[in-house]
DNA sequence: AAGTTCCTCGTACACCGTAAGGGGTAGGAA
DNA sequence: TTCCTACCCCTTACGGTGTACGAGGAACTT
């Protein structure tokens, strides 16, 4: 099946007039940080527009294309690193970055499961992951293992993260952790005692630690994998 | 909002005929396992039970909270370790058995990100996690850290795999990498050549690569956090 | 003036989740 | 026997969804 990338963005000789697949992907960037991915539909874009629902389908031949022009945006926002910086300053720096961006746009990780999206910015930002570990002597393969590794964790983390950070404006809320605690008491006291460990809840740290985690054993193998 | 996991299953004193909340589950899963996530409808999921399409709201107060059901039922498919096991091995054990478990419902993580769920098999499958820990010295804030990073990289690792190990009933294809090889080939040559190495494609490997590296950080941290 | 290309839109279809309420059936009470 | 109540299933209907199809109009070329 045929991908957006594999087709033109539709010549457009003279000036466009309002619509235009900048414009319309802009727009829909807009409305799924405010409203989450399952509140996005055709018609209240193309409402949001000022057009009408079909008028859309000139610029974007799907709902399910527009939403992976939108999670390839998203990897645009990547900032890259310093382009002398070495591994690990770099690795760490960029799984921040890309822990910030999955936190701000809620919808995509949840996209990126649903879609399986690989355009050119999504590309480029996996090029430049991949830099500064094969400056560090790697082979390709090893430097892909390792950067697979990391963003693995850090995608994971920002999905459960995600899940228990849900704002205002989400698709749905974060479960009642007292009532789970409740409920829980007596069956599962591990797990419960968990839930009310204030130290748990820092997931800033947590995440800190679990980074951690993975560049050292990263690291421990960096030279066997030269 | 309230959750299905605090209201009950609605009594059932005479005996239940054709429809049942553990019969829809189960049919639901089915479809689930064979369809994938966006192509369950209520209509065609009573349709397959021989029913009308609005008696399953007598079992099932709403869509989400069966796919909330159905999710929690995955987690009681995870295999405990044995009560007295390391736990470093159990750990491994687990986090195989959570990645097969992921790669055998390719919906499930998805359901997970858009959902919220934390159902009894869900707190039961994270307290037989926590256990190993805790038997080993750790404190429950560092027992949690430790599962909290394993299982991320895992639920990381098998949303990226899934989605390039799509097979037939998929809601989407995998992307055709020779294509995208030739797109990118000039602008993006270590990416390219990335993409045909065959080293990086023996997912495994680079599971096992992964989680090598997060336990050897845990355990290099294990002594300290007791 | 005629044709061509680009863009916008109106209409229509097949789906979806589910609110509201109508019946039927079984068991217990009167 | 008759009535009541609880439980379960269904019909109808409403307001949404993505998008196929084709009718236009506007601008540019010839």
């Amino acid at each position: 099946m045929d991908s957006v990338w594999f087709g033109k963005p539709r010549p457009s000789s003279g000036q466009p007039l309002g619509l235009s697949r900048e414009a319309i992907v802009r727009k829909a960037l807009e409305m799924l940080d405010e409203h989450g991915l399952t509140k996005l539909s055709m018609r209240k874009l193309a409402a949001a527009l000022g057009a009408a629902p079909m008028s859309l389908y000139w610029h974007v031949p799907t709902k399910d294309a527009l939403i992976e022009l939108c999670v390839d945006e998203i990897y645009g926002d990547f900032p890259l690193p310093a382009p002398d910086a070495d591994w690990e300053p770099a690795l760490r720096e960029m799984m921040h970055s890309l822990r910030h961006l999955a936190l701000k746009h809620p919808w995509w990780l949840r996209a990126i499961g649903e879609f399986t999206t690989i355009g050119p910015k999504a590309v480029a930002m996996a090029d430049s992951m991949l830099e500064p570990m094969l400056r560090a002597g790697l082979t390709t393969a090893a430097a892909a293992q390792s950067v697979s590794t990391v963003s693995s964790f850090v995608t994971g983390y920002a999905l459960a993260e995600a899940n228990f950070t849900a704002r205002g404006g989400m698709d749905s809320s974060p479960p009642d952790l007292g009532k789970i605690a409740d409920l829980y008491r007596e069956k599962h006291p591990r797990y419960v005692e968990m839930l009310n460990d204030p130290a748990v809840w820092t997931l800033e740290g947590q995440f800190e630690f679990g980074l951690d985690c993975v560049i050292d054993g990263i690291k421990a193998r960096v030279a066997a994998l030269r």
